[in-house]
DNA sequence: CTAGAACCTGACGCTGACGTCAGAGGCGAG
DNA sequence: CTCGCCTCTGACGTCAGCGTCAGGTTCTAG
């Protein structure tokens, strides 16, 4: 598949599918003309990259985690899979803010939709224009 | 309370404070000589802030959703709620994309406790060094 | 009175994941 | 052959929430 198409079908840009090889997230052959050429997996690798993201994760850090993710089997250093662990643990943190910072937004629209409602009663037959 | 009082409090830079200020979030009051203070509460705003900056919400975002929160009593535009109602949507959808990517990390992490300890027993006694 | 901490206003720097423009090839259809 | 679309490599632009430095004023302890 050339780059365009792999573009589509994950739902990305051109210019990121570029981003990625260059931070060495996703690799290509190129043909005689210098065109990229990716495999058909690389739609996977690029929605499995765009979670990764997602988790705030840097392509850095992804980088040094991706050894782990494609082969399971290897040596790949300890170092790295600590780092995974890590990176799991500073998610979940971050999901636990993000759920108080929802319960938050949801007391103020509640205390909203209540005075809301005292308003719309009072103000029923109070201003008829 | 002086800028820097509020800061080591609430657990911020003093420049937080300040940008803060200047992004219409956070009010203070004016000494003669132009040093700022603040009420006491001004350190449960920052922390309300911060919280939503967490949310994933914009300075602007936020300086358009605080008069409903400030004055739920108030006509601040009907807008306002809406907008606030639509951002808790986003945040929730954004809580099941990190929960959704935890889990292809604990996936990735069980592959590798699994492999690992293959290898652990295979080579327990083939490489004794 | 004076040293030093805390405060002030600009204003530039930084970071990361791209957007975007420029200029120059490829490549299939007609 | 050529028109139009896709692709290539640089390389600069962007945006936001601050960090940080500069140069100057103000407050406070001794």
């Amino acid at each position: 598949m050339r780059i365009g198409e792999v573009a589509e079908r994950a739902g990305v840009s051109v210019r990121s599918l570029r981003y990625y090889e260059e931070q060495g997230l996703l690799t290509s052959s190129r043909s005689p003309s210098g065109q990229r050429h990716f495999a058909e997996d690389a739609v996977e690798r690029v929605q499995l990259l765009q979670r990764l993201y997602v988790a705030g994760l840097s392509s850095r850090t992804i980088a040094e985690l991706l050894p782990c993710v494609d082969s399971p089997s290897d040596a790949n250093s300890d170092a790295a899979f600590e780092r995974m662990i890590q990176e799991r643990d500073r998610l979940s943190v971050h999901i636990d803010e993000l759920l108080h910072a929802r319960d938050t937004l949801d007391r103020v629209i509640a205390a909203n939709r209540d005075h809301r409602r005292e308003m719309a009663r009072a103000g029923a037959g109070a201003v008829p224009a």
